[in-house]
Formats: structure tokens, C-alpha cells, sequence
RNA sequence: GCGAGCGUGGCGGAAUUGGUAGACGCGCAGGACUUAGGAUCCUGUGCCGAAAGGCGUGUGGGUUCGAGUCCCACCGUUCGCACCA
């Protein structure tokens, strides 16, 4: 980095950290969360306290967030803008693995220098209000959240497959995963069933989906979110099963006459119901529960095999993996529309987890069902014709996925795709084969973690009550400090390595009776941790009716997008929960959100690899952190990033000594320059537009062009041009705001200073500089009065000799925009 | 593959409803003050051209008196999601 030789202008060191003393010593930041009026509640995502300590993007991020909070306090709020650490969570417990330190050691250095670098930032935070996810004082109430949903039965066990290493014996997290391998030792990944906890969030999918209507967030994090919850309409669809041993083979059999009541169904979800015609097979997914019961003698080693490769192949690379591969099952189904028999086949490329884990399948007109059946050499048949096809057009190599008019189905040909979705849905509706549905991709949170580092599930397996919850009143369940906290060999959990942990007499019964061992999804630390920051200190409630009234929903959440799925959508859920049990009066936890764009260097993402990574620590030392943080501001929009380079601090330093100088060296002697005080006021409403715009790039330019305006021919300003614009900047720049405050004489912080008004009449003006274009190219521009009819200002333009040249002859047209521009068409 | 966004000087980036393209900053050039300047201040700075003028917002079309902005096609790039039936 250029740093500089030696600091010039005012001395930002002396300044910063005297007036960190004074804002602790005053209690400046501390937000009078009973009695403060016009609550506005600031949130930004708290950040995990890694080892490396703070980065730049955290700093960014929270700048950003920092000077929204900061404009609203000036603009009258009482704001409350807290912070913490959410510091449990697999990233903590693979750094302490890998720097051979236990997580409980090294947390609290890692949060004590975040909040040493964070101290220096100069952000508004009431640190009295703080969490740390991994305080039992914290963690007590994550456990009470987990049991009420455990309450409403919204919690519930099942199997679930996890990436397994047959090599270390443990459970991998999908980013553990690298091509199939284990990261570690390179082992094949296999997957597992494990009894794991659930949320069913799912049963959420179509309010979580319907609310975000209502949110004002940023439309890509909606988006996002719309995707993920991924709501189709279709239709579930009945298949019979045949009698593999007197069916198979016989295709003439009629189905509808020679079924008995008890034979096997295939349930099927389309989106396509109207390509039934055209449906010549089924596939269900490996795990699919009615494979052991329709699978024919003959074929079942062969589908065993089969079976049995997909379970040894790890999550990732199955889901990855695009080849088609699949295994006949020898048993047959009846196309309800066409009475025919098809076969039914397995393949991994049917997921189990998604819809009922059995498709119908469309060769003609679904690309994965194309390739597979040109596999496996299965019977194609087209059902819909595009524009010029016919019913005996051909496959030229691929599915037709194109809008259409129905071919080869029967009575429906000639309807169009759309239409016949519907009629074909209510025939086979009333033929008892099917039903439409919505169906959603979203699927249940599962919130159990084999690990060590998070809360303990407050859950009790006793062998006479069954499943038994912690009593709340014997929360917090504490993880207990261990030494052999690592995943090794043994089994599944650590904390099933300690027996005396969890071995425990069943709340309800007394009897011998065991702990859950395994510790909860990092996401339920965070869905509901801006619950607890107003109420920080009530070791009786997880959050405080009147506060949470008083204070919620969040106001404002800045954060990363990276968390536009899963966080937001589990801490809405969480939320929705709380509200549905009456503890909370609302249901949408965050009013407004908007997403942080991400810095970038050199034109390429930070990382250690690539040697770019910025220590803010370094820059504050070198320039404060006002430049600091002013500069990150500049670099671009705030939502959508920048690019950091040393090269352009200095012009936000320079700006600031600026600011210092005109401070310093203004006069209450005279009057204010009146041009001087028209810029000052359009500066004014600009920087007033553009900070809850979160244009922090654009505010922080018009103030350096007022600055340029102000001290423009070296002129020294008057107090009444240079005054208003402190607290203006207080916002980017707090340290030397609060200086340069008290050198004009106040003895109050310049936060609680209000935000200065503009006066719209300073703004207009009676003449306006005219932009004249001849045939649509600019040719100069005049000085004219406001109220200029066209006439008068084509007279003028021609009278000016610079621009009357270019018109030649009668115009053909005149154009006048009034008070931009005139046009002359020749 | 699907979805969303983005392509503007040497660089980061500005541009209401279509109405002066390049604000602001970096860099660069010239000057002032200086024993000195990598500090500070002032002036200039899209490209070509001596000038007049011409050309310019990824490429090619279109709408318009007028397009960075709107429409169509394409190219490049970034970020999500990814066999979701």
C-alpha cells in the first residue's frame, strides 16, 4: 500500500480516539430503548468473529449501515443500532480443528479483537445491548425457541441422508465435499441415514411466499427467495401397478376391469399433465419406498445394485452429475389415459425429496426424459406440435419443450398446451386418477448437526416417556467444556463420547434416561437474534413483550445477499411461528432489507490466495477511520460494491482537511456569498435524497463539489456556509464532525445536532442556461429568462452568431423543452 | 441450462420522465509557493484535429426532432440456482 509519509492537515489519531474516550464517557451511542421517541431500529447482519479478524467487507457493510442510522438519528429517531457475534457454527470448530485450539479458548480472543478493530470504526453501536450465540445466557433461549416449535409440533425426527467419510467416521457439511472426496483425507463420500430434527418450515412455503409481496426488500432478494420456495402448479397423478407376475409382458391386458383393490399405486407430480399421452414410462428415485414391493425376481439383483451404488454416492456429485443412469424394475404401470402398459424404472436423476420421488415420463417433450429414454432405448412419442409440426413430426435429437397444439391425445387433439393442462387435469380428475396441486420445492429445515460447537438440542430420550423436552425451567442445557471435541473415529456426535453429559434422569419420570448429543443448526442462532437485542439483560424472557412491541419489527436490516436465502427465510419462519403462538404481534421480522454490494480489488475478489486482501487496521492507522470508512462509501454504489484501490483515499483525505480548514478559518464577519448559499442548499437536499437511497458515492461527491464551490479561489467561508455541512458529513466522518462541532462552539455530540433544512425557494432561479441543439447536435447554450416562449428563444439563438450559423435556412421544426433545451430541426 | 444484474475516458465511477455524456475522485500535464516537494494551492485533462469541425456510452439494427437511457438480435462479463419433473 502508498502509505503516506506523514499525515497532513488535521492529526486523525488524536481526534479519533479522543472522541471514542467521549462518546463512552457520555454515553453518546446508548439508546433509551424505554422511554426514546420515534424508535427507529438500524440491524445489520452481526458477523461470524473469525480468527483473521475484521474484514474489510465486514466494514463495509457495517459503514453502510452505520451512516443510515446515524442520518436518522439526525433526522429526529431515537435509534437503536446494536451488534454482536455469532460465533458457534462449523467455520469456528474447523479453524480451532486445524489451529489445534479448543472453540471455548478461542472465541473469546477472536471476539475481543473484533470488537478492538470495531471500536475503531466509529459506528453508533450500544454495546451494552450485545449478543454472543455462544453465551449460555444466549443459548438458553435458541434451546427455548427450538421447544416452541417443539410445542406446536413444528419439530419432529426423521432420517435424513449426510455426507459420510468411511475413512474419518464423520459427518461432512456439503462445503466438506470436494468432487465426491473428502476434504481432509480424499476419502470417497458416501451418504448415510441419521435420525436428524426437522423443522417444517415447509408447511410455511405458500405465506413465506405470499408475504414477500408486502416486504420492501430488494427485489433480488426477493427473487431469490421466490426461487427457492419454488412454488409449481400440476397435478398429482395415480398410476396402477400391474401384477408382475400375471401382467407382465402381456400388453393387451385391459386395466381397468382385471385390477384388484389392494394393488400398488405410483403417485406421480407433473407440471405437464397435459403430455400424458405421451407418458411411455415411470421412473421413482432409488430411495422410493414402493421399489422392495413392484420389483420382479428377475430384476431385483440387478436394482439392489443399483440401489445400492447411488447410496454409496455422496450427495454432491449425484446431484451434479448430469449422465443418465437408471435400472428396470420389471414391474409395469397403466397410463391412465392411454390404458397402455409402461415400465417403471429407477434413476437417480428422480429426487426423493422432491414432489412424491416418482415422475411420469415425457420423452417427447422433457429433456431429461429425452436422454434418458435414448439410453435406454425407451419409446418416444410426440403429443404436443409446435408451429409447422405435425403429430409425425420428428425428434430432431431432442425433447420439443415448445408451446404447441395437442397431437396423438385423442379427443384433446388440437388444443393448446395451456387449455389442455386444465381439461386434462379434470378428466383424469374425474376419472379418479389425479388431482391438481401446488407443490413446493422448499423442503424442511433439518436442524440436527453431528458437532460439537453449537447449542445442545434440549431434547431427553427416556425409554419409558419416550421423547422427552428440557423443561424450560432447566435451560440452558450447557455444552459442556470437552477436550476431544473433535469428529473422530468413534461415532457420530462428540458429546455421545460423554457419558456423564448425557446420562440424565427423565424429567418426567426420573428414570435413567439420555441426552440428544447432537447441537443445532448455526441458522437457528441467527433466525431470531435480533429478538433478543432489545431485551439483552432479561434473564427471564427471551425477549420482553413491551420492548419487542415497542421496537419491532426491525426498521432497517443491511446485509449481504449471500444470505438472501436461507437466513431470511428461516428467520421469517421463526418469526412466523412466535407470531402464530401470540408472542409476537407480528409476523414479518424485517421491514425493510437491502442487500450490500461486495468489494472487490484490483478488479478481483479478496482471498488470501491471491495476496489482495485489505487489513482495515492498517488503513485506519495510516489515514483514521474516517477517511476510512468515507473512502469505502466512495468507491462505487453502496449495493453493489466497488473496487478498493490505495490510490483513492487521499481524495477523501484531502476532502476532509478541507473540511477541517474551512472550519477553522471561517468568519462570522459579513455575509454569506449568495451563489455560495444556493449551492449549499441544492447540497443540502441532494445528500438529504441520496443517504436513504444508500447513494453514499453520489452524497459524498456533491459535498466535495460544495467544497470546491466554498473554497473556490482560495476564499475563506463564511460560518454560514461551512456550519450546515458538519452534520451533513457527521454521518460518513463521525470522529472529526464531532471536532469540528465543538470548535463552532457547541457543546452537545453533532449527533443529536438536526439535519439542516434547504429552503426550495434558494433552489429556483429566473434565468436558466438554455441547451440550443441544431438538428438534434449541440451548439451551445444561452442565458435566458425561466419563462422563454420558443419563439423568443429560437429568436435568441439565432441572433447568436456561434449557433445561428448552423441554421440555414426556414427550420423545418423547433423543439423547445422549457427550461432545459431548444432544438432546431432544419 | 435457467434466473437476475452489469458493459460509459488511462482508472473507480456520475448522468430526473428519453433532453449539455463523462459530475466527484484517482492518475496525468502545466503553473504558484518553496533550499526542496512525493506536501499544499490554482488551472487544464473523452478521442482525432493546427483550427474549423468531426467521432464517441460492448456489437448490429430500429423508434424519435433528440437514445447511455426505450425496442429487437447478438457478444462479453458477474452473481445466484442448478437433473425441482
Amino acid at each position: 500500500m502508498t502509505a503516506p509519509i506523514e499525515p497532513i492537515g488535521y492529526d486523525p489519531s488524536a481526534v479519533e480516539s479522543r472522541w471514542r474516550q467521549r462518546w463512552a464517557e457520555r454515553g453518546t451511542h446508548r439508546t433509551d430503548l424505554a422511554r426514546g421517541k420515534d424508535p427507529f431500529y438500524a440491524l445489520m447482519m452481526f458477523p461470524y468473529p473469525s480468527a483473521e479478524g475484521l474484514h474489510v467487507g465486514n466494514l463495509f457493510a457495517f459503514t453502510g449501515c452505520d451512516i443510515y442510522a446515524r442520518f436518522q438519528r439526525l433526522q429526529g429517531h431515537t435509534v437503536f443500532e446494536p451488534l454482536g457475534y455469532d460465533a458457534f457454527g462449523i467455520h469456528s470448530e474447523n479453524f480451532a480443528l486445524k489451529v489445534g485450539k479448543h472453540p471455548m479458548q478461542l472465541i473469546p480472543s477472536n471476539i475481543a479483537n473484533f470488537r478492538r478493530q470495531l471500536d475503531r470504526a466509529g459506528l453508533m453501536v450500544d454495546w451494552a445491548q450485545s449478543v454472543d450465540t455462544t453465551d449460555p445466557a444466549y443459548y438458553k433461549w435458541t434451546q427455548w425457541v427450538f421447544l416452541q416449535l417443539y410445542k406446536q409440533g413444528l419439530a419432529y425426527k426423521k432420517a435424513a441422508a449426510v455426507n459420510w467419510c468411511p475413512s474419518c467416521k464423520t459427518v461432512l457439511a456439503n462445503e466438506q465435499v470436494e468432487g465426491g472426496h473428502c476434504e481432509r483425507c480424499g476419502t470417497l463420500v458416501e451418504q448415510r441415514f441419521l435420525e436428524q430434527w426437522f423443522f417444517k418450515i415447509s408447511e410455511y412455503s405458500p405465506r413465506l411466499l405470499k408475504n414477500l409481496e408486502t416486504l420492501d426488500w430488494s427485489e433480488t432478494t426477493k427473487q431469490a427467495q421466490r426461487n427457492w420456495i419454488g412454488r409449481s402448479e400440476g397435478a398429482r397423478l395415480r398410476f396402477r401397478v400391474l401384477d408382475p407376475l400375471t401382467d407382465a409382458g402381456s400388453a393387451a391386458v385391459s386395466v381397468t376391469t382385471e385390477l384388484k383393490m389392494d394393488t400398488a399405486e405410483v403417485e406421480v407430480f407433473t407440471t405437464r399433465p397435459d403430455t400424458i399421452f405421451g407418458a411411455t414410462y415411470l421412473v421413482l428415485a432409488p430411495e422410493h419406498p414402493l421399489i422392495d414391493t413392484i420389483t420382479t425376481p428377475t430384476q431385483q439383483s440387478a436394482v439392489d445394485a443399483y440401489r445400492a451404488r447411488a447410496s454409496k454416492q455422496d450427495l454432491v456429485t449425484r446431484k451434479t452429475s448430469k449422465e443418465k443412469t437408471g435400472e428396470f424394475t420389471g414391474a409395469y404401470a397403466a397410463n391412465p389415459a392411454t390404458g397402455e402398459l409402461i415400465p417403471i424404472w429407477i434413476a437417480d436423476y428422480v429426487l426423493m425429496e422432491y414432489g412424491t420421488g416418482a415422475i411420469m415420463a415425457v420423452p417427447g417433450h422433457d429433456e431429461r426424459d429425452f436422454e434418458f429414454a435414448t439410453a435406454f432405448d425407451l419409446p418416444i412419442v410426440r403429443v404436443v406440435a409446435g408451429e409447422g409440426q405435425t403429430a409425425r413430426t420428428p425428434f430432431d435429437g431432442a425433447a420439443y419443450v415448445g408451446d404447441g397444439v395437442m397431437v396423438n391425445s385423442e379427443e384433446f387433439d388440437g388444443m393448446p398446451v395451456a387449455e389442455a393442462k386444465k381439461v386434462i387435469t379434470e378428466w383424469l380428475e374425474s376419472k379418479r386418477a389425479g388431482k391438481s396441486v401446488t407443490n413446493y420445492r422448499l423442503h424442511d429445515w433439518c436442524i440436527s448437526r453431528q458437532r460439537y460447537w453449537g447449542p445442545p438440542i434440549p431434547i431427553i430420550y427416556c425409554d419409558s416417556c419416550g421423547t422427552v423436552p428440557v423443561p424450560e425451567s432447566q435451560l440452558p442445557v450447557v455444552l459442556p467444556n470437552i477436550p476431544d471435541f473433535k469428529p473422530d473415529d468413534s461415532g457420530i456426535s462428540p458429546l455421545a463420547r460423554h457419558e456423564e453429559w448425557y446420562r440424565v434422569p427423565c424429567p418426567s419420570c426420573g428414570k435413567k434416561a439420555r441426552r440428544e448429543t447432537d447441537v443445532s443448526d448455526t441458522f437457528l442462532d441467527s433466525a431470531w437474534y435480533f429478538l433478543r437485542y432489545p431485551s439483552v439483560g432479561r434473564d427471564d424472557v427471551a425477549f420482553d413483550a413491551a420492548t419487542t412491541k415497542k421496537w419491532l419489527p426491525v426498521t432497517t436490516y443491511i446485509g449481504g445477499n449471500e444470505h438472501a436465502v436461507l437466513h431470511l427465510l428461516y428467520s421469517r419462519f421463526i418469526t412466523m411461528v412466535l407470531h402464530d403462538m401470540k408472542l409476537l404481534d407480528f409476523e414479518e421480522p424485517f421491514t425493510k432489507f437491502r442487500a450490500h454490494g461486495l468489494i472487490i480489488r484490483e478488479g478481483a475478489k479478496m482471498s488470501k490466495s491471491k495476496g489482495n486482501v485489505v487489513n482495515p487496521d492498517e488503513y485506519i492507522d495510516a489515514w483514521g477511520a474516517d477517511s476510512f470508512r468515507t473512502y469505502l462509501m466512495f468507491l462505487g454504489p453502496f449495493e453493489e460494491g466497488g473496487d478498493f484501490r490505495d490510490s483513492g483515499i487521499s481524495g477523501v483525505k484531502r476532502f476532509l482537511d478541507r473540511l477541517w480548514a474551512s472550519v477553522r478559518d471561517c468568519t462570522s464577519e459579513g455575509t454569506p456569498d449568495p451563489e455560495v448559499m444556493r449551492k449549499l442548499h441544492a447540497t443540502i437536499k441532494k445528500v438529504g435524497e441520496d443517504i436513504p437511497a444508500l447513494s453514499y458515492n453520489t452524497a459524498i461527491a456533491a459535498m466535495m463539489e460544495y467544497m470546491n464551490t466554498l473554497r473556490k479561489g482560495e476564499r475563506a467561508a463564511h460560518r454560514a456556509e461551512v456550519e450546515p455541512l458538519v452534520p451533513m458529513v457527521a454521518p460518513f466522518a463521525p470522529h472529526i464532525t464531532e471536532e469540528l462541532w465543538e470548535m463552532l462552539g457547541h457543546t452537545t455530540s453533532v449527533m443529536d445536532a438536526a439535519w439542516p433544512t434547504f429552503d426550495a425557494s434558494m433552489l429556483v432561479s429566473d434565468t436558466i442556461e438554455l441547451v440550443v441543439q441544431v438538428g438534434g447536435k449541440t451548439r451551445g447554450k444561452l442565458v435566458v429568462p425561466k419563462t422563454i416562449t420558443q419563439d423568443e428563444a429560437f429568436a435568441a439563438a439565432k441572433a447568436e452568431p456561434s449557433i445561428g450559423k448552423f441554421i440555414t435556412g426556414e427550420p423545418k421544426k423547433v423543439i423547445l423543452v422549457p427550461g432545459r433545451l431548444l432544438n432546431v430541426v432544419v
